[in-house]
DNA sequence: GTCACTGTATGGGTTAACTGGTACAGTACG
DNA sequence: CGTACTGTACCAGTTAACCCATACAGTGAC
C-alpha cells in the first residue's frame, strides 16, 4: 500500500505517506473504522523515522480523515463524520484562496477564473 | 503603485512585490517598455533590503515578465510576447483543473467550489 | 502487575528559504 | 577621464521546515 515512497522527491516524506491514504479512503480501499499500520509498523516498512509518520497521522486527524486513539491506533473516520458542511466549505475556500494567489501570480483575474471554471462545470454566471 | 508591502505576512517580501508588478502589468499600468523603479530606489520606498527587489525582478524576468539590462534598467516585456490570450486561458485551465483534482481528492464537488468562488468575488451565479 | 502493543513529547541536526549588508561591474553623459 | 545612475555577486544572520533519535505515556490481554 505504500510502496510509492520517494525520499529524493521534493515533496516531504509525511505529505506523500499523508495523500497515499487520502487516495486510499477515497477509492474505498479503507473504509470507516479500519485501523491503519500502526506508526512504527509504517515506519520500518518505509525506513522512516516514527516521528515523520505521525506527522503524516496528525495531518490527517487534523482534516477529520482519520482518528487517532492513544494506545490502540489509528482509525480511519465515518465518511459522514469526517467532514460536516462547515469543514468543507472551509476546505473549498482554502483550495479556492490557493488557486487566486496562483493566478494573480500569473497576472489572470478572478473573474477569468470564474470564467473558465463556470465553462467547466456548465454553471451560466451573471455579469 | 507599491503600497500593499506586508513584512509580517507569511508570503515573501519579494514575492509580493513581483504579484505587484504581475497585476499591474496584467491590468495595463504598465505597458512594454516602461522601467520599472531601480531596485535602489524600489528598496528605500519600501524599506526593504536592494537584494530583495533584485530576487523579485529576476523572479519576473524568468517568467518573461520584465527585461533586465545591466546598467540600464529593468523594462516591461511586450505583452503579445510574453503571454498571448490563448496562453492566458491555457494557463487557467490548467490551474481551474488542478483546483478540481484537489477539490474531487477531497470530497468536494466543482458546484461546490464555484460556489465559494463566486463569494469570494461578488459575482453571482445562476443556479 | 507485566508485557507487548499503541500513540506522544521533546530536543537535536541538516538543509533550504529569506533578508540584509557591502563591495563589484556595466551604461550613459559631460 | 569622472560622476551618477543602473544591475550583480558574495557572504552572513535568522528563521522555519523537515527528519531523526530517544524517552515518555496510554490500552488491553494475561
Amino acid at each position: 500500500m505504500f510502496e510509492s515512497i520517494d525520499p529524493r522527491s521534493p515533496t516531504p516524506l509525511y505529505e506523500q505517506i499523508a495523500a497515499r491514504v487520502r487516495v486510499a479512503v477515497a477509492a474505498g480501499e479503507l473504509s470507516a473504522g479500519n485501523a491503519l499500520p500502526s506508526v512504527r509498523t509504517l515506519a520500518r516498512d518505509l525506513r522512516v523515522n516514527p516521528a515523520t509518520v505521525v506527522q503524516a497521522y496528525r495531518d490527517l486527524a487534523m482534516d477529520g480523515f482519520v482518528e487517532i486513539r492513544h494506545g490502540q491506533g489509528t482509525f480511519v473516520q465515518d465518511v459522514p463524520r469526517f467532514m460536516r458542511d462547515e469543514e468543507r466549505t472551509a476546505q473549498a475556500e482554502k483550495l479556492v484562496r490557493k488557486l487566486l494567489q496562483d493566478a494573480a501570480r500569473l497576472g489572470i483575474s478572478a473573474e477569468e477564473i470564474l470564467q473558465v471554471l463556470s465553462v467547466e462545470t456548465g454553471v451560466d454566471i451573471r455579469e
